[in-house]
DNA sequence: AGCACGCCGACT
DNA sequence: GTCGGCGTGCTC
């Protein structure tokens, strides 16, 4: 009766796996339960070294093995291991993000389709009157066969609750046959649709070898055909057998993209997303899995999917923040992808018109291939940048006197505009007109918006909400200013002064369902009107009507102290230029600034995104920050501000690392949150191994730091400061 | 993360 | 006198 020591990860909060005992060992991956505490949950054996310092009478046996065959392939252990070592992560969390979460609380492995029977040929022939006459179930339930020809289970339940013992003389017979309905319903593909590759694309297609790990940058303008390369890959991979994973930011992620590619394939595409419902993701993770499936388009998390047998990872607008999973494992998309396609020895091929200046300064240094996709032949030119002076600018509501006249100039053309106003609302502050007192967010350090319809203020980090005081608070009197602009009041303004309809799209505005797709239909109609929105238009939409785009208040990210801001600001002007002007007519794009001086976007406008990247790098590497640095960060909250203080002020003691620099801590750039007060301390090194030894030292120590008082996360690569 | 244990206010 | 508030601590 010799026992065997199990490393098994639990769910919760645990650094490490714990360790268990079975009577024989169990092969890594299986999913397993275990005693835990006072109850019981799924665990997950893992190929890990076990504590063996821990006595045998402390430990508990494993209750049962859950699956025949292991839930996680080795593959994927692998890829749970590196990311516990590299987001320094627990092994509580990072196993089970693996699984689907029908399998995280002990459902069968396989999700399969429901019961359903089918008339058959004999059940066909079988009049219903040669029935007995008191056979009244199987005469009501033959007649209803005979109507439907086949029925799945739940309608079956539904119009006979007591269906079990006429249906098995039924099955019996021979009248009917059972069988398993795909999990998924079998969507009819549409019509085939492909388009014959440019010599740029069919170069590219060319040197992306299926057999080995090759890391690829393809950078393309909107338009220039980065998709079709992206398929022409999948296709080949498909063709020798194996599966592709295109990722996707969450909001490209459109029906009509997997219908593009289901036309051009002619074959299923599971589509992974966070519109789905659990079902439908184990659904999708099965088929996978099993093979049954070759092509899968996701989000972030499809990463973490279960492959039969991955021969490509495509990741589309590689700069997309999306990619970097903001709470929890902070892990990135884009960067385990690589780590994926070296460990699998498969191509990775990374696709945007805007590259993260990672990405690119990863491509001038040779570890990734660089290829550069021209305009595509009778596509409309680029639309050309220009910045509007605004100094002096008298911008109560609206917009500027230059940027309004050639409003006027495109919609007296018959065209559409496109203004770019990143903050949703009416206005982003509400102050006392005599004392000065501000709205301010109980539990944030932020300022509450004033909304107009219905009328009341709003924080938008928090989601606290109050009607607009009476009385100031301060000095008593009964009056306010609106400060500053958000798309709801440029929006009245607009209507106030155009006499084209004004079309706002924000979070807001399309709250309800449908109020989206109208309002974009509006827009595809091509009638000259002015379109007004926030981040939402950035992405995935496409304009060909509109010609004129205005970028408002865009020079707080100049001066932002996250050293990223500009870098995504460039990125969402380009992006932005790109959802106009696909049409015939060139397009123009204004951007309103106080700071027309200010090099990068001087270089921006003057060199487009290639060159503004290159001084935006110059920039990195004169102040050693990312990419020619690594950070990480270590972020602490608590409804005391001293305590999480405090905390990071004996973490930073902790932190003697050659190599490595300490900053903070300091307040984070909105220190106060949802009531807690927030600071962080970056760490920073030319190299990444000194800051992983560090950490390595330091997270056993800060484990046994855990306290209710402080709340801390570890951000390896950080990708926004707040 | 759950869940139990434990020590202080408003109720049968 | 109890029911239950959530602070604290533990789970192989």
């Amino acid at each position: 009766m010799s026992q065997v020591r199990i490393a098994v990860a639990v769910p919760g909060p645990f650094y490490s796996p714990l360790t268990y005992l079975a009577p024989r060992s169990i092969a890594p991956g299986s999913r397993v339960r275990v005693p835990l505490g006072p109850r019981q949950v799924v665990g997950i054996v893992l190929d890990a070294p076990v504590d063996d310092s821990l006595p045998a009478d402390r430990l508990k046996s494993i209750i049962t093995v859950l699956d025949a065959q292991p839930a996680l392939t080795p593959e994927q252990l692998a890829l749970g291991a590196w990311l516990c070592r590299y987001y320094h992560a627990p092994a509580g969390e990072v196993y089970f993000m693996l699984l689907p979460k029908a399998l995280r609380t002990g459902q069968g492995l396989w999700k399969e389709g429901e019961p359903a029977w089918t008339l058959t040929e004999a059940g066909r022939a079988v009049a219903v009157d040669r029935l007995p006459p008191r056979a009244v179930r199987q005469r009501r339930l033959l007649q209803w066969f005979k109507a439907q020809e086949t029925a799945r289970l739940s309608a079956l339940r539904t119009f006979m609750p007591d269906y079990r013992e006429p249906l098995r003389r039924f099955v019996q017979q021979g009248w009917v046959k059972a069988f398993q309905l795909p999990c998924l319903p079998d969507r009819p593909l549409p019509p085939p649709q492909r388009h014959t590759l440019n010599d740029d694309q069919q170069r590219i297609v060319a040197a992306v070898a299926l057999d080995r790990f090759n890391p690829h940058l393809i950078e393309g303008v909107t338009g220039s055909g980065k998709t079709a390369v992206y398929l022409a890959l999948v296709e080949r991979v498909i063709a020798a057998g194996r599966q592709a994973l295109v990722l996707v930011p969450e909001i490209g992620l459109t029906p009509q993209m997997i219908e593009c590619f289901e036309a051009w394939l002619q074959q299923p595409v599971v589509a992974l997303h966070s519109g789905l419902n659990e079902s439908e993701r184990h659904c999708g993770w099965s088929r996978l899995a099993r093979g049954q499936a070759r092509v899968a388009l996701g989000t972030r998390s499809a990463l973490l999917g279960r492959f039969h047998d991955l021969g490509l990872i495509v990741v589309d607008e590689e700069h997309d923040p999306a990619y970097k999973q903001q709470e929890g494992v902070r892990y990135s998309a884009r960067d385990t992808a690589l780590w994926l396609g070296r460990q699998l020895q498969i191509p990775v091929v990374l696709g945007s018109a805007t590259p993260s200046l990672e990405s690119l300064h990863h491509a001038q240094t040779g570890r990734y291939q660089h290829h550069l996709l021209r305009q595509r032949a009778g596509t409309a030119q680029l639309p050309s940048l220009k910045l509007v002076d605004i100094r002096g600018e008298h911008i109560e509501a609206g917009v500027s006197a230059p940027l309004r006249a050639a409003m006027q100039a495109h919609l007296q053309q018959g065209r559409q505009v496109l203004l770019f106003l990143n903050r949703r609302g009416f206005a982003p502050v509400l102050m006392c007109h005599h004392c000065g007192w501000q709205a301010d967010c109980p539990a944030c350090s932020a300022h509450l918006t004033y909304h107009q319809t219905p009328e009341h203020l709003h924080c938008h980090h928090c989601d606290y909400q109050r009607p607009v005081p009476q009385r100031c608070p301060g000095c008593g009197s009964g009056s306010f200013v609106q400060v500053g602009q958000g798309t709801a009041r440029l929006e009245a303004a607009l209507a106030q002064q155009f006499d084209v309809p004004v079309v706002r799209i924000d979070r807001d505005s399309t709250r309800r369902k449908g109020v989206l797709a109208a309002r974009l239909a509006q827009v595809h109609q091509g009638d000259p009107l002015i379109l007004v929105g926030t981040q939402m238009l950035a992405k995935g939409h496409h304009f060909p009507l509109v010609t004129l785009v205005g970028m408002l208040e865009v020079d707080q990210a100049l001066f932002s102290p996250d050293f990223r801001a500009p870098e995504r600001l460039a990125q969402q002007i380009v992006q932005v230029a790109g959802r106009a002007g696909r049409g015939k007519q060139p397009g123009e794009v204004l951007i309103e600034t106080r700071q027309p001086e200010h090099p990068l976007l001087q270089t921006l406008v003057n060199g487009g995104y290639g060159a503004f990247a290159q001084t935006a790098l110059a920039e990195r590497a004169a102040a050693q920050l990312p990419p020619y640095s690594h950070q990480v960060l270590i972020r602490a909250s608590s409804p005391k501000a001293e305590a999480a203080q405090a905390f990071l002020t004996a973490v930073a003691a902790q932190c003697q690392q050659a190599e490595v620099e300490v900053w903070g801590p300091v307040s984070a750039p909105m220190v106060k949150r949802q009531g807690q007060w927030r600071y962080q301390l970056l760490l920073q090194s030319l190299r990444r191994a000194p800051l992983h030894q560090l950490l390595d030292r330091l997270l056993p120590w800060l484990w046994a730091q855990r306290s209710h008082r402080v709340r801390w996360s570890i951000d390896v690569d950080p990708q926004e400061m707040g």
